[in-house]
DNA sequence: TTTCCTAATGATACCGGTGTCAAGGACGAA
DNA sequence: TTCGTCCTTGACACCGGTATCATTAGGAAA
């Protein structure tokens, strides 16, 4: 039923150590004996066992994957893309949902390092971003690889993924003012969160390049919900539109949503009379009427990358150096939500 | 820095294996050791190694969930209450998306059962439901436990935990009939799954009970996707409602978001001129506009019972046969897609 | 108090690998 | 051929727990 390394070693004719050699690819091993073992393997459908190696080697093969991101898509996506690569290094992943405001999350992460033996984490905004859980994780001397919005922006040497926000915030206001809108409001998410602050920078940014003064008036500051973005819309459009709004970015796609609903609410038709526009492509991004305009960032390769990142940290890296940071700039996605010839 | 079994029971004054005991609530301790035997543990802030114990053990302590749905909802719940019952029993979860269609899914499977040493798996539905995977199951002698669709009508005696699409859809179409419709179209997700079955014959019987003829032309058989909604609502509803559809019942929220997609193309005023109504309370089901009818289902309470259900028989279970089986009905919600007053 | 039985505890092998270090072998140089 | 060196390989301890079985202690009965 179950094969052991011995089973192995017995039917390839040598010790066993030497079929540990073989499978965790170290030198020193001649090809001869190197493919009778692989040939054993392979005619047994050996799996070394996880424990075993977890509980004799100095380095584990679990990473854990820690997140508290409200966003089902956004997890799922970080999720799979992480453990399609885990699958290939033979790697296990445990997965960490947990609640930054919870006062006892860093214990309970702590907990889950030690009890499943760690080797490194993957960290999602917007816990991605609290410094005092990489201050713990640093003192503990613990690996991770942390997925971030920004610009490449970061001062230490760790390993960073970077979200371009700035960049697809700038592109998304950029299109907005191409076609012609020039009362452009925005309604924030969540004011913590480092991708708030990119996004609306990048915002800022696209309307001070086209000479165009940037209003305190035209921001509503929320979080990342739909009920939000229904607030902050009726809010800026209200008294009949008083401020003379052609078009509202959300923060996100939810957001967005809920600027859609507050529109319908309102009798305002989009995107006649009003351009929406999202963030993130989420799936449901294509089912509002219209479909939303929105920044699509590639979740799927951006996990890849980190847990690719992360591996090569763990394994002890040797000239690695060069490939810590990447950055990762959404792309615009243009639907009827901004402009009513794609509809 | 790691504090092992042996550090625990120096500092009690006992053995090893008695400390193994206390951890393990193993009988025959004296109430004085365990005593000592648990402060040590709390000064210690002692973690059993899981590595270890997994090795050493017959059992492991670890768990799988399986799922192969799309619904990022619906997998992240069961994932949460899983993992929340997990981390009270001192269980890993370890997940395994997959797609049934692979042919090499079950080889992968096994994989992960053997280099993980799993000691038993929560199904999901749609894969819930596939025999030939039980099959396998059962002939490793491997412990599950499944979710399925259905009214406890599973004949052997293996454990299920059941949720009554039938009840469910009964009372969506009872609701929809005392608001006066008579002539209610269904739009059925993917044929191969028996939540499609159950919905189905919920919505046939309860027409049956209030003596209206069911008609196949009121059908549309599709998938579980926003498409199918859009494209069944488009057919049911042509020729300008040539059959005099006032109701359209989604197989899931995801079509009668798409049906919702569909009546506003056509510009089909909803709740007044159509109904519509989903299946699964996902959170976007608040998001539509109007926001849609459906059925609620307590995912949470759901994956929770079935992880205890499945630690109950991998700790081998003594008497508890009489709960292996347990019937969760989705309840009626009722919004604005159906009944313009709650709108 | 002694005897006996059972409950409580400990000694030790073992799970399936990895790490260390020493031994064996191949091969070029002397 | 002989030696030295480096490349291969294997023996064995060990990771941190659990399982088994022997041993000890405690309490009831004699």
């Amino acid at each position: 039923m179950k094969v052991t390394i011995n089973d192995v070693a017995k039917l390839a004719g040598v010790s066993m150590k030497t079929v540990s050699r073989v499978i965790n690819n170290e030198p020193s091993v001649r090809k001869k004996t190197h493919d009778q073992v692989m040939a054993a393997v392979k005619e047994l459908n050996y799996q070394p066992n996880l424990a075993a190696r977890n509980l004799a080697g100095t380095s584990s093969y679990a990473i854990g994957l820690v997140y508290d991101n409200p966003n089902a898509y956004y997890v799922i996506d970080m999720q799979n893309g992480v453990l399609s690569r885990c699958r290939q290094e033979g790697y296990e992943l445990v997965i960490h949902p947990c609640s930054y405001a919870d006062s006892d999350m860093k214990t309970e992460l702590k907990t889950m390092i030690r009890r499943s033996r760690i080797a490194g984490l993957v960290l999602t905004p917007p816990l991605s971003e609290q410094q005092d859980l990489i201050d713990e994780l640093d003192e503990m001397n613990m690996h991770y690889v942390r997925i971030l919005s920004g610009r490449g922006d970061n001062k230490d040497n760790s390993a960073c993924i970077y979200v371009n926000d700035y960049a697809a915030a700038y592109e998304i206001t950029s299109h907005l003012l191409q076609l012609g809108h020039k009362n452009i409001a925005f309604i924030c998410g969540d004011q913590g969160h480092k991708s708030t602050t990119e996004r609306l920078a990048g915002y800022q940014q696209a309307l001070a390049d086209n000479q165009i003064q940037a209003s305190e008036a035209l921001l509503f500051r929320g979080d990342y919900s739909f009920e939000s973005g229904v607030k902050g819309a009726k809010e800026l459009l209200k008294n009949d539109n008083a401020l003379g709004i052609t078009a509202v970015m959300g923060g996100n796609d939810e957001i967005a949503a809920g600027a859609l609903f507050a529109a319908r609410l309102m009798n305002i038709a989009i995107p006649d009379e009003l351009a929406i526009t999202g963030f993130e492509d989420s799936p449901f991004s294509k089912q509002t009427w219209p479909k939303l305009t929105t920044a699509h960032q590639n979740n799927d390769e951006i996990s890849q990358h980190a847990a690719r990142l992360l591996f090569s940290k763990t394994r002890g890296a040797r000239n690695q150096d060069k490939d810590i940071t990447r950055i990762f700039t959404p792309s615009l996605v243009i639907r009827g939500s901004s402009d009513a010839k794609t509809a």
